[in-house]
DNA sequence: CAGCTACTTTAGAATAATTATAAAGTAGTT
DNA sequence: AACTACTTTATAATTATTCTAAAGTAGCTG
């Protein structure tokens, strides 16, 4: 019963943060299920704060979003719109981007036949891809 | 000397856009050079109306750089912090970001060996490629 | 060129995402 | 059980951007 929630308390604790009901909450919808999911705080506070009785606040909902991706558990990124995305999927990948929508591209799907060299005294940290999408018409 | 400002009128005329003062000015600044950059709005409003009498109002900035925009004539992205960056470059290129810094990739010195399929019913737009950099330690 | 009309500019208010503040609560240690 | 540092929270503050509506202007048209 208690260990039902012992993966995500560790995940907590191994990255520093204290396992609060709060946290453990947030762990278990974001890295509860295999599926991975794009979301903004706005979205998670709407899905996680709907079907609970004790709302967990939006403050909280950012601290601990700030935190996951300081632990390296979200990845985030900004689209045309100028609000903040975050990917459960931390593995690098890429992106399809077709109004507001966001589909994951696998990072196999993506090869290139040649990549520039980057400035002296720096070195590539990621290379990230989004392909924009429009409708054939 | 009236003609000083002729290819920046008929920039905006082709664009059907009134060659108002503000446009005009606005229009050399951000065209007036054969050198191409990114800025924001705040940018913008520190650059132009630092060193002029009348200022242009952040209205008219922001309604006119989304006006440039629509036409072609500006490229708009978002980086991590939410804000819109403008590219007065359009053609196709890439980019180094490296803390808060943007650095132009030419489209030549990226290629891709396989890009994936698009979803039925849409085609691909265009193709961004942003390549983060870190300090060699 | 006078007058008209639609397009522009503008100051300021409104909005929305995010961050800051500081008081109350809690985890983990002693 | 008590203590302390870390957390949560409601709320205020901040910031980029958009909206509003009134005043100004460009480009006809007669």
């Amino acid at each position: 019963m208690i260990n039902k929630n012992k993966p995500f308390i560790d995940k907590l604790r191994s990255s520093g943060l204290r396992p609060t009901r709060q946290r453990v909450e947030i762990s278990k919808f974001l890295f509860g299920s295999r599926k991975t999911f794009h979301f903004t705080v706005d979205d998670l506070n709407k899905l996680i704060n709907s079907k609970r009785s004790k709302k967990i606040s939006l403050a909280t909902l950012y601290n601990t979003v700030h935190a996951f991706k300081s632990a390296g558990h979200l990845q985030e990124f900004s689209l045309e719109n100028n609000i903040s995305y975050y990917d459960t999927n931390i593995s690098s990948h890429h992106h399809f981007y077709d109004s507001g929508k966001l589909i994951d591209i696998k990072k196999k799907d993506i090869n290139f036949k040649k990549l520039p060299v980057p400035p002296s005294g720096k070195r590539i940290k990621n290379v990230e891809v989004v392909i924009k999408l429009e409708n054939i018409k």
